[in-house]
DNA sequence: TTTAAATAGGATAGTAAGTATCATTTATAA
DNA sequence: TTATAAATGATACTTACTATCCTATTTAAA
């Protein structure tokens, strides 16, 4: 069992990003996360960004949230929660409901396929989209 | 209010793409449709088996499944319901558990989005994936 | 029943998110 | 100090999916 000369450096890049990942709750995709690290590191590449993400997933400090939609999503909060996604812009929040943890069990029950966890996401409209679209419709009203 | 002369067209590629996907409850890919179908449709475009599959889901014919994974998934099954995917290979299965209405109540008071609906889906490893993966562990002994 | 309009199909080009490659730089260890 | 490993940034590539375009088919009108 030769271990490989392998550790995980915390780069300034890395810093930065996981930085600027914990700053936010609404859960940026790579490429949100590229343009607020790039403010502070102009040079960063956006390979750098992804290669970091997925490094930092791999390692357990961050969570990759790979439900609905197009792009994925990154999470500093690496205890399980669920989430809401909206619609409408695709923005993505926290839900602070209790983890349901008998649901996996039940689940267990129904199949023949080794459960291991599950995934909860709640779809709606952002605060955001409504008041957009109460607008749009006031404006549709008066014309 | 002029209604377009629109009318969706009940096709051989369409009747033939809802028949396949009726045949299999593993909810496939546009790309595994699209190779299923081609036994049936040798001349069927892959646009073709994307576009029909997005029509289809547009009428409420079929269900869209945009969880996790890389790629998007087709169910002929639109009553709602809630799946397990395959860690290790990605097939995706049925849970034919009760759907969790109250949930979304629940989750209505947590939060400040317009609550819809959500989206539930088990992880786990399939029972081919289990069995491949205890072969391997045997082999790995006897070396 | 011919003709016109709408719709659908197949081929192909284009997008966009994400991944792989590679030369250069930076950090660590001998 | 030098050798080795690892990280970076630039760029090329892959893949799932979408848009475009021209032809074919279906439907409706004359």
């Amino acid at each position: 069992m030769n271990t490989p000369p392998s550790m995980v450096r915390l780069t300034t890049q890395r810093q930065i990003l996981l930085e600027e990942l914990s700053k936010v709750n609404t859960h940026p995709t790579a490429c949100e996360l590229y343009k607020m690290v790039q403010k502070r590191l102009p040079r960063i590449g956006l390979g750098t960004v992804y290669r970091n993400l997925e490094i930092m997933v791999d390692s357990g400090i961050i969570l990759k949230l790979e439900l609905g939609g197009e792009q994925k999503r990154f999470d500093a909060t690496t205890e399980p929660h669920y989430h809401v996604r909206c619609t409408v812009c695709g923005k993505m929040d926290d839900v602070t409901l209790q983890v349901q943890e008998e649901i996996t069990k039940k689940a267990a029950e129904k199949t023949s396929y080794k459960i291991i966890g599950h995934l909860l996401e709640f779809t709606g409209e952002c605060p955001d989209c409504q008041k957009a679209q109460a607008a749009k419709t006031k404006e549709a009203d008066t014309a």
